[in-house]
DNA sequence: ACCTATGTTGATAC
DNA sequence: GGTATCAACATAGG
């Protein structure tokens, strides 16, 4: 599920319906989201507390609170943010837009909900993660992170990404180097750009890192219209056998950057 | 049953 | 420091 459209996604539904209400109750017992926090750390800072604003970098996220401490949320491989039961930016169905909708699954899976708020109204919001992979800390540690791949400037991108000896998927998909890209932006925007996954950052002209920089960013624009990285045009080929949407070429399959890689055999060569 | 896969990240080892 | 590998989690599918 979650990379940077989805977790932006998120982060506008906390900002347009969970900021401002009273939280009255907490439940962070999960010893394992909640890591390295004991019971009770997050409800004793949080209890009584607003939250006042809802920010992001890349796929990590965190709430301000009016008590000063801030909220970190991270959806993991599989988390979502549910405010009332509803949730957004993951696809609702054939035909169905990418408003906040139902979310059948907290009801039908209860124990999936890893972390809650509740508020003084009545409503709730839910870190809602099957795997578990999702966090939800105190003042998180955001200095490790490079700037947000939907933001970052043409020279800084060229300076990051424009170096080293790792293959250039394991470079955009590094999270010190650009926020955001994770393994499907990384292959549809490689795709889109018609650059191998596999060459040394290193290797890349100045015009190659501009335009991989340009598709990264459209990429990312895209799918946070259409409600996220799945809608890509690459993606439903991404398949042992599948063929280029743009050609019809062979796909190949590798792990690379040590994720499961698709590329166009014909028009992303090394 | 057993093996693989999965949209992430972090610790660890060379 | 940069890079590669594995483990953490829990499920789904062949």
């Amino acid at each position: 599920m979650p990379e940077l459209p989805e977790v932006e996604a998120a982060r506008a539904l906390i900002d347009a319906r969970a900021l401002g209400r009273q939280i009255t109750a907490v439940d962070d017992a999960d010893t394992y989201v909640c890591r390295p926090h004991a019971p009770g750390e997050l409800a004793a800072a949080l209890t009584g507390r607003t939250l006042t604003a809802a920010k992001r970098i890349g796929k990590s996220m965190w709430c301000e609170t009016d008590g000063g401490v801030r909220l970190g949320l991270h959806l993991g491989m599989a988390g979502r943010i549910l405010v009332d039961g509803s949730s957004a930016g993951d696809p609702v169905g054939p035909g169905e837009d990418d408003r906040a909708h139902v979310d059948p699954r907290l009801t039908e899976h209860p124990e999936w909900g890893r972390f809650t708020l509740d508020f003084a109204d009545g409503g709730h919001l839910v870190l809602f993660d099957k795997r578990r992979l999702g966090r939800a800390v105190l003042d998180p540690d955001l200095s490790h992170l490079g700037p947000d791949a939907a933001l970052v400037g043409k020279d800084e991108f060229r300076a990051r990404v424009g170096r080293g000896d790792a293959p250039l998927k394991a470079r955009i998909m590094d999270q010190s180097v650009i926020a955001g890209v994770g393994n499907l932006l990384a292959d549809e925007a490689l795709w889109r750009a018609r650059l191998s996954p596999n060459v040394a950052a290193g290797s890349l002209s100045e015009e190659e890192l501009d335009l991989l920089r340009r598709e990264i960013r459209a990429t990312t624009r895209s799918a946070l219209k259409k409600g996220g990285v799945h809608t890509g045009r690459l993606i439903p080929h991404r398949e042992r056998g599948g063929t280029c949407p743009r050609c019809g070429a062979t796909l190949g399959r590798a792990s690379v950057g040590g994720r499961t890689t698709y590329w166009c055999t014909a028009e992303q060569q090394d």
